[in-house]
Formats: structure tokens, C-alpha cells, sequence
DNA sequence: GCAAAAGTGTTAGAAGTACACCCATGA
DNA sequence: TCATGGGTGTACTTCTAACACTTTTGC
């Protein structure tokens, strides 16, 4: 079904654009921000851009992300891309912005890179891309991603350059959910297991927004949040007091 | 500089391509979305989408909004389509949303004027779109344009079907701005003119936020932003009471 | 003097902020 | 018994919402 356990896994990749006897759209493409929390901070899934031209194979990641097809909607190339380098189905992702700046593809390597990943015969001057954000929590599944995709999770404090604009996407990213979070923070939950403790959300929240959160004034609101429900079962084979679990039920008002 | 009182204003704006040497990128384009205010309802700046094909020449309106040029940014874009539509210069626009649906062309008569109006030699199945919003005044300058420009202010409310998938990007842009100005209301000020009345700024949050707002509140409110100052100067000529107006000073904190 | 819009204060409840100590558990 | 993180209450401040009458002006 799609491309499990391959050292070369993105050249794969692209041969499905043959095989599917799509044409793609030389100028525009899709990237995907896929931002995770691991328990103790926000991470950003990278995937790796290999044989990159005229440079080492290491240490050179970018978003996963590609050209559209013609005759395929924004968000349904999204949805196909991040299938194609991770096997997700049904993430839910937000458009959050189009970046377009003349240069993008200032490095040479880069567009050499795009070329003979899409098998291209032309140059390559400019692509506008589509940028998309979504909010997940990695558990062992997501962890699982780096085995059978080249994939990395890695945490936001630590990024390296990325190819392209990669790296301003991701900033732009991250402050596009922290605005967005402001008017809902329901969006929040996403970055957190069905079940969690009322510390793992507050970490959620501080990291989010970039703040500390009183303790105290924390379990009130979280009391008054209706779409919050706290559950009998505690926390298991910890060496301190158990925290009891909460969880989140969409359906109710939120705040 | 501009083509200006051009009953066939937007042929002449297609040939300035051809006279700048400019290649479009024939698969972006920008799309401008102008709010603006008239002191009691919001506008929208249409401009007519003059011998479309198939249909006479009345009534087709569309957005300002045109295929992106080869080395140009998304951002240089949208002020140059909106200074070719409109002679408008710095005008402060935002980009809200890339508009990519694969049949975003599906009326034959839109790409006919599509590959018309750029004197192109090939067909177009497909544009994706960066849509920018920016609000404005309706001042006597603004007016101005009707008559220089084939352009029209028409109320939201009345808004007719407009070509390609532009009645849905108007949508998207009211909200858009409603959106933003939970976050920040002083974009608010730049709906209205340099001194404005209460009464004004409360229709403004009003029509905005779809909401009715308490006079009284209203006030007091409007007394704690810092960055609103009253001035001593009144209406004139009015057959009531006359307002006092006020300045809007972006330099201090928002509330 | 009247029509038309401007402007003005108080109160009650809700929400947010600041702050320090005891509790449960495993090692 | 101690180290670790979980959990709790109160007082104060700020914001919000509801509500009705007087003022100014031109005609």
C-alpha cells in the first residue's frame, strides 16, 4: 500500500507519481508541518531529503512535503503527501499560510533535488507552496514512523537548518497554532493521549503559549471546563502520589 | 503611470505584461479582497470582468486579482495587482488562505477571459490563488475609483455572483478579519477615517463582529484604551448634538 | 418645543490573579 | 523518613452585563 521499511524511501515515493500516471503541478506544492508533543516538549517531524545534490547524504532534512497533482485539491494533496512519507491517514491539518517569496529555491542543491525527485526534465525557477500544520501526540506509534520512514521527530529548540524556507515555515507554524489556540484551546488536546493528567495538559498549555500557568488557578478552570471530565483511574507505577486522569470530550462547550 | 478613466481599463492592465517583459506564472495568482467601510454597512471592491466570453457585458464582476509574475513575491504581487486594478498604492494587505480546488475553473467562460486577458497561447485547467484581505475607508478618494476604474464598492450584503470561486473567498475573508480582530481590534481603526466618533467606531465593531454593543459599555471602554485619545474638536453641521471626535495613536499598548 | 442622536453611573455577578501549605506514594 | 510531584482555599481585583434618563443641537 505504500512504501514501508525502504532505505530509500522518498525515491519510492516519487515513482508512485508515475506509476499513478499523475501529471504534477510544477509550481505549486504542499508541506506539512506536523507538530508533536512527546511529554516534555513540542517536536517537529522532519523527513530526510536524500542524495541531495552536491552534498553528503547527512544531516539534511526538510518537511515532508511536494508539487501537487493537476487535478487534485490542496487538501487532499496534503492528506496524500504526508501518507506518502509517514503512512498517517486522516490527520486532521490546517492551511495556515502560502509562502511565496521569489527565492525560495535559492540553494541550487534544492532545485536539483526537486528535479530528479519528480523526475522532471525541465528546470525548476520558483514554487509557491501551501503550507499545513497539525497538532498530534506522538506515542509509540508516531516514535515508530522513524524506523520505517526516514523520519525524525526533533524538538523545536534543537532545529537545524532545513532545506528551503523550511525553517520559517515551522516558526510561522508554531505562532499560527499559538493564535489559533488563544480563540480555541480545544485544538490543544490533539497534542495529548485520550487519557491525561491535569500536568501533562498544563506542560501542553506553558509550552503552547510560552508562559507558566499557577498551579492552583489551573485545577480551578480546569474544573469549570465542561468539555474536560475527570476519570476515577489514576496514574500507575509512579514514585510519588498518583495524578489522577482527565479526559476530553469533544461534543461538550468549550473554554 | 496608470491607466487611468480607460473605459477598457483591464485590456490595458494585461498589456503592461507584455510591456514590462514579464512572464506569468501561469498557475498562481493573487486575489485581493478590500473591505471597506461607508459608515454604515461593509463594502466590497469588485471590478468588472469585462468581455468575458460567452456572456454580454453586463454584471460580470470579479475580485482584483491576476497571475503572479515569474520573480515576483506573493506579497509584491498583491500590491502590484491592486495598483494595476485600482491605482492604490501601500495599501497594507494580509494574506488569509491559499484557494486551490481543482475546479476552481469549472465555468468555461472564466478561463476563455483567463487566457484572453493574459494573451495567453495555451489552455489553463488549473490556478491556485493567494488571497489577501486588507481594510480601508470608503473616503471620496476610494470612491474615486467607480468612475476612474471599472471598479465598484458593492455592500457585502448585496454582493451578486461573482466569477470563479470568488463569492467563497469573500466569505472567507470576512471571517478572516473577524478572526483577527478578536486578537487585535485596532485593525478595526483602519476602517475609519483619521478622526472618528463613537458612534462610528461601535457601528464599525458592530458590523464586524455581528453583535450589538452597549452605548454605555461602549463608553466606558472606550475611555480605558490607551490608544484611542479623544480630541476637543466636535462634528459640525449636524442637526443633532455633535460627537466628539477621537484619534486612533497605533504607538501605544492595544486593549 | 420637538425630533434625533450624544452622552453619562451604578450595581451584581463572573472571571482572573496572587499566594503557601498539606497529601500520597515509592524507595 | 524523605524526596517527589499532586492536589487544595481564600481574598482581591478586574471585567462584563444589564439597565434609563438628561443633554445638545438644528429645524
Amino acid at each position: 500500500m505504500h512504501p514501508k521499511s525502504n532505505k530509500k524511501g522518498d525515491n519510492l515515493i516519487a515513482n508512485i507519481d508515475i506509476a499513478m500516471n499523475q501529471t504534477v503541478n510544477p509550481y505549486v506544492s504542499v508541506d506539512c508541518v506536523l507538530l508533536g508533543f512527546d511529554g516534555e516538549q513540542l517536536n517537529v517531524l522532519v523527513v530526510r531529503q536524500s542524495e541531495k545534490g552536491g552534498e553528503g547524504s547527512t544531516g539534511n532534512y526538510k518537511l515532508p512535503g511536494s508539487l501537487i497533482y493537476m487535478d487534485e485539491n490542496l487538501d487532499e494533496a496534503a492528506q496524500r503527501v504526508l501518507h506518502q512519507f509517514t503512512g498517517l491517514v486522516q490527520v486532521n491539518m490546517m492551511q495556515f499560510k502560502a509562502f511565496g517569496g521569489a527565492d525560495r529555491l535559492k540553494d541550487p542543491a534544492d532545485s536539483v533535488w526537486l528535479e530528479r525527485f519528480h523526475h522532471l526534465d525541465h528546470h525548476i525557477e520558483r514554487i509557491v507552496t501551501i503550507a499545513y500544520t497539525s497538532l498530534l501526540r506522538i506515542d509509540r506509534r508516531m516514535k515508530k514512523l522513524e524506523e520505517g520512514y526516514e523520519a525524525r521527530w526533533m524538538p523545536l529548540s534543537e532545529l537545524p537548518k532545513l532545506a528551503f524556507d523550511h525553517n520559517d515555515i515551522v516558526a510561522e507554524a508554531v505562532e499560527s497554532v499559538r493564535q489559533k489556540a488563544i480563540l480555541d484551546c480545544t485544538l490543544l488536546f490533539n497534542l495529548l493521549p485520550r487519557k491525561f493528567t491535569a500536568a501533562q495538559l498544563r506542560t501542553v498549555m506553558e509550552n503552547v503559549q510560552g508562559i507558566t500557568i499557577d498551579v492552583k488557578n489551573f485545577h480551578k478552570k480546569l474544573a469549570s471546563m465542561s468539555c474536560v471530565k475527570p476519570l476515577e483511574e489514576k496514574e500507575d507505577g509512579v514514585k510519588h502520589r498518583a495524578a489522577r486522569y482527565y479526559k476530553f470530550m469533544r461534543s461538550k462547550k468549550n473554554v
